[in-house]
RNA sequence: GGGAGCUUAGCUCAGCUGGGAGAGCAUCUGCCUUACAAGCAGAGGGUCACAGGUUCGAGCCCUGUAGUUCCCACCA
């Protein structure tokens, strides 16, 4: 029955073969079964462009920890995974493949361009998913999804349609930011805000009416060919003359108003602001708020304008199409054509020329870049689709207020809230065409605007047949955001979705709550009603071992897929869940990898050391009728770990669970339970039998315990033993059982363990070697506990015999003193007096040191008043212990002298 | 400008609702004790950043200070 085991553990002979194993017996795959309870977790779909890496390896490694433990708990346990379309970052891939072949968006043009983009997604976009399994992801596969799949595609239009009539999408000229590299707007939340040296340029604009010099500074000056106005505020006694005025723009010699806003700030500068509503944001308000022109000076690739620009506006507007907004351009002349920061160099050396350039200044300021390619975003007045975020904020706000949704850990809960409470409409539209279309039609002839899921065949409102489908698609994380639901079936009423949805746990990173955790969850309350998920764990990024985080461009990253090659995933899952506390930080550090991977040995041998015992015998996975004290120890240890390792892991405490289950494993199980055993196994019959049983039974708990964890082993070594299942994957997660509970011969064992470790700790400090044997005398109040622990104490504390009394009176005899014994060893010829004696008072000392403490305490009428009677009691009975000690140290050392 | 986190052994970090400070690595000592030298048995090492406060009792709660990291914010 029972098969072999390597000899030595390498996980790299076993690790892919266990996960095939996994997967023929489909054991991953959940169903909706009414007889059991659903847990669900949605896999952060990573990007189809990405490299698995360690912020990966922990997200999985904690959401496979808690779908395991579940599904072992009896849970209809499904971990729904799949990858994300990613707009930007794949169609820049696959444009900078092009341009390898010297082609172009455009020379391909849109339908060509998806081909290659959709044969791109085929060949590598699996590569990520491949990666996941490495880690031993229990994922059901069999439901693995795609952000542009058709039921995505279908719920992104449905989600846009139905908020469009809701009027919550709009289309309209806004302050966008624009990236001239990714050539597209992007959504507030994805600009970085990086600090750069930069100036501050002091311009002179003088007043026509007075012929006075206004001083107003600016840190692009570039955009002054856009300026349609100078502000000052009404307040400012300065320049209340100058009301009604106008100035002089430099360059251009254009006359523009002055005008009094109250984004004019009497404390900054000189109070004095160029206004430019097409390339700033604070700039577009005032125009709004003054009435004023917005003239464009930059193209949407980052160049000025010039009159080819200007004649695509006049036609626009010859054809009466101009929006509201619509800004206006501006032929820059000498300068069209030039990049903004070409211009800039330009600007300023014929600015300086005319006088008008007065000083400069250096500061540094944040300016803000794309978050995928670090260009700096220009503002720039542009027609976008946005979704309306005030009226789906609200309810947003209260599915984590009411407690619906939690963060853990809590504090998580601010940051969302300021986000939602303070957050701007959405800017959705993106002019990328891998992506799902924007679901928008346009009449050639009238303009209607039509939106619906399938194209209409002709203009409600004309009746034309020339209709033409909106351009662009949409923001990455419009789709992302329906995730929870839009995989379960979504707009449809599947059975899934009334099953599964909503969703427990949702694991990810506090980098991108933003991004896609808020967005989830006002997605999920406008379109389901409910909050997408009940819980929200946070963890915090992995960074490299100087604590740097890890990154592409720094060359710094650490690929898990080497570590899972040198290690083990298991290793590499055990070190990514221990010393991980929830939302915080991690470095990584392969030395502790290396110390997980010692800790799977350690494992592995000492289910070799079981194999060895019961391979030759038929021994059965169950308690025996009788159990000794050292058996009533392990059992009802790993009774109370089983209790707190599910309720660390309620908690999401999973460090600390997997804390325990390490103690246990190594120090109980391996230190002691297995050297407890030895000489048991040593006898014959029931004796031996008995132990086998107990070593079999503890450790097949043990796999159970930590599969979760560390999949992988305990599959392997699990599959060795005889037991019932084909798989360590579906048995049930040890709990609680107040049977398993021993509390007396776990105090009796505790007492003989102290005792052990006192006399070699004794031995130690003289430097006795194990070969020399030594009789030991316990003196005790106990003496039927020490009779019975006493073969232990022959075999792990190296006696050759221990004899157990109420007293003794032995001479030059070394003497240990534990709570609950004093143990002689007759070694004279090694007891040095001197040394003996100082060794005891030190000892003494430390004793009295505690019993003062405990004293102290007790003698203070407020404990003994306020503090818990257990507590009270607690104390009594350590001060007594104490006093107990100390006069068996004071006999010892009075026998000495 | 606003907010949050962190500061615990030489290093990296745990420490769950307040009730005698822990782990891994490193260091030192002794062991090949037939599962494991990727190991065993021991040892040393901490004013829990600082200053107040609450409490019978504080690493943990409150206030402030310092250092550090991060997030948010339209400051020209």
């Amino acid at each position: 029955m029972a098969k072999e085991m390597a000899k030595t553990y390498s996980p790299r002979e076993f690790e892919d073969r266990i996960y095939d194993f996994w997967m023929k017996g489909n054991y991953f795959h959940a169903e909706v079964d009414k007889d059991k309870k659903p847990y669900t977790i949605v896999m952060p779909p990573p990007n189809i462009t990405g490299q698995l890496h360690m912020g990966h390896a922990l997200d999985e490694t904690l959401q496979d920890i808690l779908i395991r433990w579940r599904r072992m708990q009896g849970y209809s346990a499904l971990w729904l995974p799949g990858t994300d379309h990613a707009s930007i970052a794949t169609e820049a891939k696959i444009v900078e493949a092009m341009r390898a072949e010297g082609l172009t968006k455009e020379d391909l043009g849109r339908e060509k361009f998806l081909e290659r983009a959709w044969d791109w997604k085929r060949e590598y976009g699996g590569r990520i998913t491949e990666q996941l399994k490495k880690l031993g992801s229990s994922c059901d596969w069999q439901r693995e999804r795609f952000t542009m799949d058709d039921g995505c595609n279908e719920a992104v239009k449905e989600v846009f349609v139905k908020l469009y009539h809701d009027k919550k999408i709009y289309r309209g000229n806004r302050m966008v930011n624009w990236c001239p590299h990714c050539g597209t707007s992007i959504s507030d939340a994805e600009v970085e805000y990086k600090e750069q040296n930069g100036h501050f340029w002091h311009l002179l604009y003088q007043v026509k009416e007075t012929g006075e010099y206004l001083e107003l500074a600016t840190t692009r000056p570039e955009t002054m060919l856009g300026d349609t106005a100078v502000a000052i505020n009404a307040e400012d006694e300065r320049y209340k003359h100058l009301h009604g005025c106008h100035a002089i723009l430099p360059l251009l010699n254009k006359e523009i108003p002055i005008v009094c806003d109250e984004h004019a700030d009497m404390e900054k500068g000189t109070g004095v602001v160029k206004i430019t509503p097409a390339h700033d944001p604070n700039d577009f308000e005032v125009g709004q708020r003054c009435n004023l022109p917005i003239v464009r000076c930059f193209t949407y690739d980052g160049h000025m304008t010039g009159a080819d620009d200007v004649a695509e506006y006049e036609a626009l507007k010859a054809k009466g199409n101009l929006a509201e907004n619509e800004p206006e351009v501006l032929d820059c002349g000498k300068y069209a054509g030039m990049t903004t920061s070409e211009a800039r160099k330009a600007i300023l050396e014929d600015l300086k020329a005319c006088g008008a350039l007065k000083e400069v200044e250096d500061l540094t300021h944040d300016v803000g870049t794309c978050y995928r390619c670090h260009t700096t975003i220009e503002p720039m007045v542009s027609k976008q689709w946005f979704v309306k975020m005030k009226p789906l904020a609200g309810p947003a706000i209260d599915a984590v207020k009411s407690g619906e949704t939690k963060f853990i850990p809590e504090r998580f809960d601010k940051i969302y809230y300021h986000w939602m409470e303070n957050i701007r409409d959405w800017c959705i539209s993106r002019q990328l065409w891998w992506g799902h279309r924007i679901p928008a039609y346009y009449c050639d002839e009238c303009g209607e605007v039509i939106v619906s899921k399938d194209a209409p065949e002709k203009c409600p409102k004309c009746g034309c047949t020339h209709l033409s489908q909106d351009e662009d698609t949409l923001d990455t994380w419009f789709s992302s955001a329906l995730w929870p639901f839009s995989t379960l079936g979504w707009p449809e009423k599947t059975a899934d979705l009334e099953y599964f949805y909503p969703t427990n746990t949702l694991v990810t990173g506090y980098d991108i709550i933003f991004f896609w955790v808020a967005r989830m969850i006002f997605s999920a309350v406008e379109h389901t009603g409910k909050a997408p998920f009940d819980t929200v764990f946070i963890h915090g990024i992995v960074r490299d071992a100087n604590g740097i985080k890890m990154s592409k461009s720094l060359g710094n990253g650490i690929d898990p897929l080497e570590i899972i090659d040198k290690y083990g995933a298991d290793a590499l899952r055990f070190f990514l869940a221990t010393g991980n506390s929830p939302g915080n930080d991690m470095r990584f550090s392969e030395k502790r990898v290396e110390a997980c991977a010692n800790f799977a040995n350690k494992l592995w041998n000492a289910s070799r050391f079981v194999h060895m015992n019961i391979d030759d015998f038929d021994v059965k996975n169950e308690l025996p009728a009788e159990l000794t004290t050292e058996d009533k120890w392990i059992v009802s240890t790993l009774n109370s770990v089983a209790k707190e390792i599910n309720e660390n892991l309620e908690k999401f405490e999973l460090g600390v669970a997997v804390q325990k289950i390490y103690d246990f494993i190594w120090d109980c199980f391996c230190d002691w339970y297995i050297e407890l055993s030895k000489s048991r196994l040593q006898s014959e019959g029931e004796t031996a039998q008995n132990a086998r049983q107990v070593l079999l039974w503890t450790l097949e708990k043990i796999l159970r315990l930590l599969h979760p964890f560390m999949p992988y082993i305990t599959e392997e070594i699990w599959q060795t033993l005889p037991a019932d299942g084909d798989t360590v994957m579906l048995a049930e997660y040890p709990s609680y059982d107040e049977k398993f509970c021993f509390p007396e011969a776990v105090g009796s064992m505790e007492k003989i363990m102290e005792a052990i470790r006192a006399i070699r700790n004794r031995r130690a400090e003289m430097n006795v070697p194990p070969s020399k044997k030594a009789k030991v005398y316990i003196a005790t109040k106990l003496p039927e506990v020490f009779r019975s622990g006493s073969q232990f104490i022959c075999r792990l504390a190296s006696a050759s015999e221990v004899e157990v009394g109420d007293s003794f009176n032995i001479d030059g005899a070394v003497n240990v003193v534990t709570a609950d014994a004093k143990v002689y060893i007759p070694m004279d010829e090694l007891v040095d007096k001197k040394a003996e004696l100082e060794r005891l008072n030190k000892e003494l000392n430390a004793v009295q040191k505690r019993l003062a403490q405990s004293e102290g305490k007790l003698n203070n009428q407020g404990f003994v008043a306020k503090a818990p009677a257990a507590v009270v009691e607690k104390v009594k009975g350590q001060a007594q212990k104490e006093r107990e000690q100390i006069a068996l140290i004071q006999a010892a050392i009075d026998a000495l002298n």
